[in-house]
DNA sequence: TTGTATGCGTTATCAA
DNA sequence: TTGATAACGCATACAA
């Protein structure tokens, strides 16, 4: 049934051989034979077996990408740029996901060992100890996704978060004169959440904005956890005058929607802000001020990157990082530079 | 660098068949064998190579799943739920959508040929000549998601939408006493639209309930859009007591938020009920009434009828309906019997 | 410019 | 219970 190299060889009078240089170094064949051997091949509609040629060149143009969580608008964009990527490089891609108490380190054997996939593109939302040893055995081409694991050599993709946050919350300083803000961000041991933190207690640091234990908030990136907390504070951070930073869209969404459950209004009584620019960031009233992340750049560039490697494995790590853009809209209560 | 079953065998002091059988049927060797050689794998971390096996076998163990999009939460959760599954039976999920312009043709040859992949999951939202054609080629077991496609004999999972609108909109009728229904829907070549439509018409008819060619509209299952058509029509709308039956969530949240900022109120002013039930349903004040459509079974149920299929290539083809549920929350103005 | 022969790492067949 | 050996389909060094 499958039709291999030697039924085109015969169907075209050629060796195998001839068959394999049309193929690939098609330079070398004489016109004439090369058009006998085209025509054999459509006629046939054959195609090369991947396998066997896996086998002789070690490559199976199979890129892996690893997500902590299938979640989310955030990874979903993240696998479509990637994919989009990948297939203009000419790459197919496997997608995983860490499945919760899984470290990752089954899947990524499996993934990665093998020769399966020419490379792997991981993203980590936690780096621990055990994370850092699943990367330390990777032998091929891995580019780690939204932060980097010291100790361990690859390319990395960032986003540059600090700069977003800076941005965001100087805008809610000093346009939109916020004397205290609340943090809202995932749980602590999540990389995003810890970078973002860190940025937003350096900001009001530097502004000499005090902020107290009660005023950061650790929860999960949801919406409803969000709108619970928010029932129960909204009224308090209202009447201190207080902004709300949401480390994503969703948790913002919540807050604006309980501060409305609690008769207040955003911005007005309770300026919201939120980060990711997700679809969720425009389907609020009032739309919500955040910070773009360029999520399917993210994938896309992770395979960019492990195209790049591959290529040419001496090439040192690289850490590439990508810009954020604070985007304005209505939820933080300031006129407003960037309309989007 | 790569160990090979040689490597092993040499390491065992066996001959490589015996390692081979070590790792397949391990019952016909002996037991202090089998324990050298198992020592010996682990010794070197052997772990066997995909290309060789996939050369013998003519499995990989991988399924391709090709979606017309990768936006939106619909196809993330059909991924996700595929991803599992694939897991839990020990197949690695390898994705691709279907790029613009392209009919999936290219990809579908890129990725079901070459015996890449042991299945291949596809979903379509539109069914025509060329796709039709395209998935006449596939040679391999294939399941079709979300439709089904006369002439070509595959197995399929769909989704008894018709139930489901019909219980939406039975619920508007009787219990929330509307009189009228304008219909919201995607393009009108889509699938899932054309289904919701006709079981739309269907009802109404059924209760005598009129249906004029501008209560139905087509837009794009975009939040924006449907705002936009809102921000249009709302006030007609509620003149004439009609209640919205958007044929996504999405666009549901921007008829809602199109009523507010034209004043009116969900749902006393107009009732707009969704469809699908994905996490903007419970994101929009009033929450969506909606019917929930199992997104990540779905994803699910194609890998287990794939893989099914490829155990036993005999069996007849089998389309798999999956059932959907009425979710009644605030957005239609009735009391609820389910509350969730 | 083309053909022959070898090997890639496995599994499967058959003999020992 | 084990081992030698032949495929599997392809790329490639070498010979012609």
């Amino acid at each position: 049934m499958p039709v291999s190299i030697q039924d085109v060889a015969d169907r075209a009078n050629v060796s195998i051989s001839t068959v394999s240089r049309v193929l690939n170094r098609r330079n070398i064949v004489n016109q004439e034979t090369r058009k006998r051997v085209e025509s054999a091949i459509s006629d046939l509609g054959y195609s090369p077996n991947v396998f066997a040629r896996g086998l002789m060149l070690r490559k199976s143009h199979i890129l892996g990408l690893v997500l902590p969580d299938l979640h989310g608008e955030f990874y979903s964009e993240v696998i479509r740029g990637a994919n989009l990527r990948a297939r203009e490089l000419g790459y197919n891609l496997m997608i995983s996901s860490i499945v919760a108490k899984d470290d990752g380190s089954e899947l990524m054997a499996a993934v990665g060992d093998h020769g399966l996939v020419d490379g792997l593109a991981v993203m980590i939302s936690e780096v621990n100890a055990r994370t850092r040893a699943t990367l330390e055995k990777i032998k091929i081409p891995l580019v780690v996704l939204d932060g980097d694991v010291d100790g361990v050599k690859h390319d990395s993709v960032v986003i540059d978060q600090r700069t977003g946050v800076v941005a965001l919350l100087r805008h809610l300083i000093e346009d939109c004169q916020a004397r205290r803000i609340v943090f809202v961000g995932g749980l602590e041991t999540n990389i995003d959440t810890i970078e973002r933190l860190d940025a937003y207690r350096e900001v009001t640091a530097d502004a000499g904005i005090e902020v107290t234990a009660s005023d950061v908030h650790h929860l999960d990136y949801q919406y409803d956890t969000a709108f619970e907390l928010g029932v129960k504070k909204v009224r308090e951070w209202a009447r201190r005058r207080a902004a709300v930073f949401a480390a994503n869209d969703e948790m913002a969404a919540g807050i604006i929607d309980a501060a409305l459950a609690a008769g207040l209004s955003t911005p007005d009584d309770l300026p919201v802000v939120g980060f990711d620019d997700t679809r969720v960031a425009t389907m609020t009233r009032p739309r919500l001020t955040t910070v773009r992340v360029p999520m399917s750049s993210m994938g896309a560039a992770a395979i960019d990157l492990l195209c790049q490697r591959i290529e040419n494995p001496k090439r040192p790590a690289v850490k590439l990082s990508l810009e954020t853009e604070l985007v304005v809209r209505e939820s933080c209560g300031a006129p407003s530079a960037i309309t989007s």
